[in-house]
Formats: structure tokens, C-alpha cells, sequence
DNA sequence: ACTGAAGGCTGCCCGC
DNA sequence: GCGGGCAGCCTTCAGT
């Protein structure tokens, strides 16, 4: 796999587009470090700021999970949930179960 | 600093601005690891890869320290750099003493 | 600090003590994954055991995390809080706040 | 597989006893890392620590995979391991061949 | 300069 | 055997 092989070549790319995609996401890392300290800069503690990001992106998770039991709870249903009834039904299950 | 204030509404903003920066983030990452999901399917070593990117990344830094260094020889030494040829000069003396 | 200098005693003694708790650690390990396995048996989903673990932890971080919340409160307001009626206001205002 | 029923209760014992090893587990941990902090205020350096206990570990592994491969050859070789002398022997016919 | 936390990376274990 | 998910480790950075 020497300089020239077509797996050389193929590596190079794999380096160089890996690299170059590295260099995106320090740009985007370092916008966010300058958003922090603008914020700072206005009076608001980054700390909490993380906190209340790291907040709303667990609740944005847990929404998922319930969706995720719902399916659940679809799958595990059957074919009840192919009519609008029996999908009502079940929804209306899943919420009280909540 | 309840919503609807001036505040608020600034912290809102930092929020959200930040929060789309994570999710920009989050793509370029995911990029990558597919781009050593694909590597990997061509038959290279991902951890080989990672070595290999780290290393250009130390090669990098050293070359941009020492340029740094030379900098400081450059202005150690006055107005001599400012021109092409001073410059060229300099460097000259530089790379005999590296 | 070559062999039988009193620093070399000293870092001899220090690997051997962490080597000794990484020993008991892995006992552990060892244990727990006993317990997971022995469940299994018993028709239990290893998975969910680790999800209902896992829950519960997290919720004994969020109570955590909520008293440092109301710790968080007291602090800011101050003296306030070094009175009975005083800690009650405020602990009155955190319950509705949370 | 509500509260109150066996596999209620087993599962309960099984959760329990997961969590107890975890703490156990907890204890042993910090404890490691008090050790790393000790010799790091004695003047060692922890990352150096870590490399030389991985490296012991190593060490520890291959021996006893050359172990596993000498137990294997004895095998191979039949009853003759059963002895203490049969077994000098065909140690020494491994030494010299490894 | 050191400590404590936050994020990223690596090795491990599971299920497919 | 492989890829995904997860825990542990390492590194970096803000704060002191």
C-alpha cells in the first residue's frame, strides 16, 4: 500500500475528506465557544446556559423514549392499531399508562 | 428573567443559536464516523486511520510552532522582514540554525 | 528513581495497591455480571434490568440535583433563608417553581 | 409482574443486589483514584502510572496465554504432562523452542 | 498551577 | 463475525 497504489490513493482520499471534516467541526465548536462567551459577555452564566440546554435537549429525549413505548405498545397490539378505533383506543391506553 | 422580558428573550436567542450549532455539530460528526464506517468496508483499519490523522495533526502544530519562532526571530531582528528579500533572508539564517 | 530507591519503593508500593483494588474491582465486575446472567436465567431481560437500574439511579441524581436547585435558591437570597419564616417562603416559592 | 408477586419479588432481590455490587463497585473506584491522587502529590505522574499498569497487565496476559499454548502442547503430548519430571521435560523443550 | 467538570474516543459486551 | 450501544478513560477547558 505504497504512495501511487490505488489503495494509496484511496487512503489519501479517506485522510484528507476525514480531515477536512475535522476542520468543519472545529469552525462549528468554535462558534459555539464565541456564543458562550458572548453570553458571558452579557451577563449570563454559562454554566446555566448548559444546564438548561442539557435540559431541554433530556426532555426532548424522553419525549422520543415515549414515543418509542408507544410503538411499543402499537406493535405489540397488532392489528388493532390499523383502524383509526382501535389505534384511538390504544393511544388512549398509553396515556392514562403515562 | 421571565419570558417576554429583554432578558429573556436574549437568553432564548443564545439558546436556540447554540443549540443549531450542536445540531450542525452533530452532522459533521456523524460524517465522519461514516466516512470510518466506509474506510472500514474498504478495508483499512480505523484505528490505523485515527493514528495516522492525529499524526499530521502533531506534524501541523510542530511546523506552525516553529513558523511562530521564526516570527519572533523576524521581529527579534526589526524591520529587516518586512521586505521579501529580508524576509527570504531571515529564513535562510533560520533554517541553517534549525 | 531506579529499583530499591525510596522512590522507587514508593511507586512500587502505589502500583501495587491500585493493582490490588483493580483486582477487587474486577471481582466485582465479575459479580455483577453473575447476577445479570443468573436473572436471565430466571427469564428475566438483562436489558430491562439495566434500563430499570439505570432509572432509578437517575432519579435519585435528579432528587440530587433538585437539592442543589434549592440550595442554589437559599444562597441567593440570603440571609432570608436564616430564618424559619424565611426558609419556608422560599422553599414555599422553589415548590411552585419546580 | 406486578409488586407482590414472586417474579415481582425476584426481580426486586435481583435489583437490589445489582445495586449493592454497584456501590461496592463505587467504593473500590474511588478508591483508585485517591491512590492516583496520593502519588500524584507524592510527584509521580498518573498517566506514567496508568501506562505501567497497563504495560504489568500485558505482560500478565501474554504470560499466561504462553501458559494456555504450553498446557495445550502438554495435552498434545499425552499423559507424559502428568508427571512432575514429564512435565520439566516437555517445559524445556518448550522454553527452547519459544 | 491544580482541580473539577464536560466532551470525545476507545474498548467491551450484547444482539443480529 | 459485525455493528450498535454503553461504560470507562483521557483530554481539554473553565475556574480558583
Amino acid at each position: 500500500m505504497t504512495e501511487g497504489t490505488v489503495a494509496g490513493e484511496q487512503l489519501r482520499s479517506f485522510v484528507e475528506r476525514i480531515e477536512n471534516l475535522e476542520a468543519d467541526k472545529k469552525v462549528v465548536t468554535d462558534d459555539i465557544k464565541e456564543l458562550y462567551s458572548a453570553a458571558k459577555q452579557n451577563g449570563f452564566d454559562p454554566k446555566t446556559i448548559r444546564k438548561v440546554i442539557a435540559y431541554r435537549k433530556q426532555k426532548k429525549a424522553d419525549r422520543e423514549e415515549q414515543q418509542m413505548l408507544l410503538d411499543t405498545y402499537l406493535h405489540a397490539l397488532g392489528e388493532l392499531a390499523d383502524t383509526p378505533l382501535g389505534s384511538a383506543a390504544v393511544r388512549r391506553e398509553f396515556e392514562t399508562a403515562a
